[in-house]
RNA sequence: CGGGACGUAGCGCAGGCCGGUAGCGCACCAGGCUGGGGGUCUGGGGGUCGCAAGUUCGAAUCUUGUCGUCCCGACCA
């Protein structure tokens, strides 16, 4: 019983990180604000990597890699996008130390190393690129240039929480030029549905499609596209962003290109990125007391077989039968390990891959072979059922669709129903407090507005949802006449 | 940057008020009994008590300083 995890109806936040360092995701790190992820959590990044990056070429996007520095000059070239981010950039100064005359062992930063230019460890990397991307745009016919970059990101926060907010994170950041707008438009759209499907059929993780407003827009951008999703504790998480960005980096990066009318223009442009806090989304999206709960579709393990017996008659009797099976579900294209680790109990191990959230689970033992089935257990129901041996792959792969759909359902029924309608100011107070989740409420579309009812409630505009239907109203705080509902919630 | 908590074995903690041989649980090592929900018994290894000064015959314990981490908030993906 060492490893127990807080309930989350206790500390939804406690419950959050028992998970992450319990469940073997990730470790804290020497340094302030910056995680370990260990193997178990980089194989759920690697998954979600692998298939992003699929659907990224399926849309005709090629990978590149861009410097981690960012020459200050640069960076500062576009302006809204370097004020958005100043406050919170790591900077490189000097590029050597030197043992310290005063103190044997030491070492301090060599004075007569300081850089003539500072460089920024990128927090984005609209600057390098569009600095790149000038020298290669030059006719209609370079366009449209599609490139997205997997790389590290640095962004100083003040508080920083496991997966959700790092000093430094993993990300995968497009950046895309195009000869219109429309164009523009339309890619920033088609990544945000990429994103959305991602986020659905592999997440399991129902997302609302919209677009921020101007207090949340991305620094440097036109519009901000967002998925939305919400958490079990009734916050929301943005869960990731397609940004159109007008002719705004072309103009500051003096990035042209001629038309087939032989005439000069910017181009436009846009960018999209999700990162490593998917994998926090994804955690507290379906998780539970007993630990983590992975969608089959996203697990490094989807399987685990635990044998159950006694001496080493058994063993190798089991063994034998569960080579032949494993190898079946291999075949199958099932990501299966068999624990026979024989330091640990069966109860042991039970415990164990359900903190880890593997989907399911089959135990075999001597009595199971006698009568040809296993014992399958699936992590999201805990349910337990016997299974023939016979044909066991088929079922298992119906098994694991199955959890793959549950998953989502449960998620989508509980993001359904928080998701309400508040009519005035003492309404939308009580939703966000009792109810929590996403409140749909009028709103005179202004900043000012915006900006008061965050102070008062905490909460933000979360999205303008795409398609959203016309509906005449008030303003829930200012009574000025509103066109649409849009969505508040507090969030992450 | 404000508020709070905490630094003692790999992890989780006690000891501290009242200074006097460094403790517990888990984990680890060797072996036994075990095995269908975190089993059990025996034996064993592991520590400059975050760091630095000070008080004292003597400091994990008292004093001062310092560094770090986590949690809550403002900021943000």
């Amino acid at each position: 019983m060492s490893k127990e995890i807080t309930s989350k109806a206790v500390d939804y936040s406690q419950w959050y990180n028992d998970l992450i360092i319990k469940g073997g995701l990730a470790d804290y790190s020497a340094v302030r604000g910056c995680m370990v992820i260990k193997p178990y959590g980089y194989a759920i990044w690697e998954n979600m990597r692998d298939q992003l990056d699929k659907m990224f070429k399926e849309t005709g996007h090629e990978n590149a890699y861009f410097p981690l520095f960012v020459p200050k000059s640069l960076f500062e070239a576009e302006e809204k996008n370097a004020e958005g981010f100043a406050k919170e950039c790591a900077i490189v100064t000097h590029y050597r130390l030197k043992a310290d005359p005063e103190n044997k062992g030491k070492l301090i930063v060599d004075p007569e190393a300081k850089l003539e230019e500072e460089l920024v460890v990128r927090p984005t990397s609209e600057a390098i690129i569009w600095n790149t991307y000038k020298g290669w745009i030059q006719s209609y016919r370079d366009l449209p240039l599609l490139i997205n970059q997997w790389a590290n990101v640095v962004r100083w926060e003040m508080r920083t929480r496991l997966f959700l907010r790092t000093a430094e994170f993993l990300w995968q950041e497009g950046h895309t030029a195009h000869a219109t707008q429309e164009e523009a438009v339309e890619e920033t759209v088609q990544m945000l549905n990429v994103y959305a499907t991602f986020a659905e059929t592999f997440m399991a993780m129902p997302v609302i499609k919209g677009v921020k407003s101007a207090n949340e827009r991305f620094a440097g951008a036109e519009d901000t596209y967002c998925i939305e999703a919400l958490m079990q504790d009734g916050k929301a998480l943005q869960a990731g962003t397609s940004h159109f960005l007008g002719q705004n980096f072309a103009k500051a990066f003096d990035v042209k290109f001629t038309d087939k009318e032989n005439k000069l223009d910017y181009v436009w442009a846009t960018s999209w990125g999700v990162s490593t806090r998917l994998i926090g989304a994804l955690v507290m999206a379906h998780s539970d007391d007993q630990g983590l709960v992975l969608p089959p579709k996203l697990a490094p393990i989807q399987v685990v077989i635990v044998p159950i017996f006694k001496g080493e008659e058994q063993k190798q009797l089991i063994d034998e039968k569960v080579k032949v099976l494993q190898q079946q579900l291999k075949t199958a294209g099932i990501k299966v390990k068999y624990d026979d680790n024989d330091n640990n109990r069966p109860g042991w191990k039970f415990a164990e891959y359900e903190m880890k959230g593997v989907p399911v689970r089959i135990a075999i033992g001597a009595r199971d072979i006698a009568n040809n089935v296993v014992e399958v257990a699936r992590r999201d129901t805990k349910e337990k059922m016997s299974m023939p041996i016979d044909g066991l792959a088929e079922n298992i792969i119906q098994l694991l669709g199955d959890i793959q759909a549950a998953i989502f359902n449960k998620a989508k029924h509980f993001r359904d129903d928080h998701i309400t309608d508040a009519n005035s100011w003492a309404e939308f107070i009580e939703l966000l407090d009792e109810k929590t989740g996403f409140i749909a409420a009028h709103w005179d579309g202004t900043s000012e507005t915006e900006d008061k009812i965050k102070e008062l409630t905490k909460a933000t505009i979360r999205c303008i949802p795409l398609n959203n239907k016309a509906e005449e109203g008030k303003c829930i705080l200012t009574g000025n006449s509103s066109s649409q509902r849009v969505l508040f919630a507090r969030a992450y």
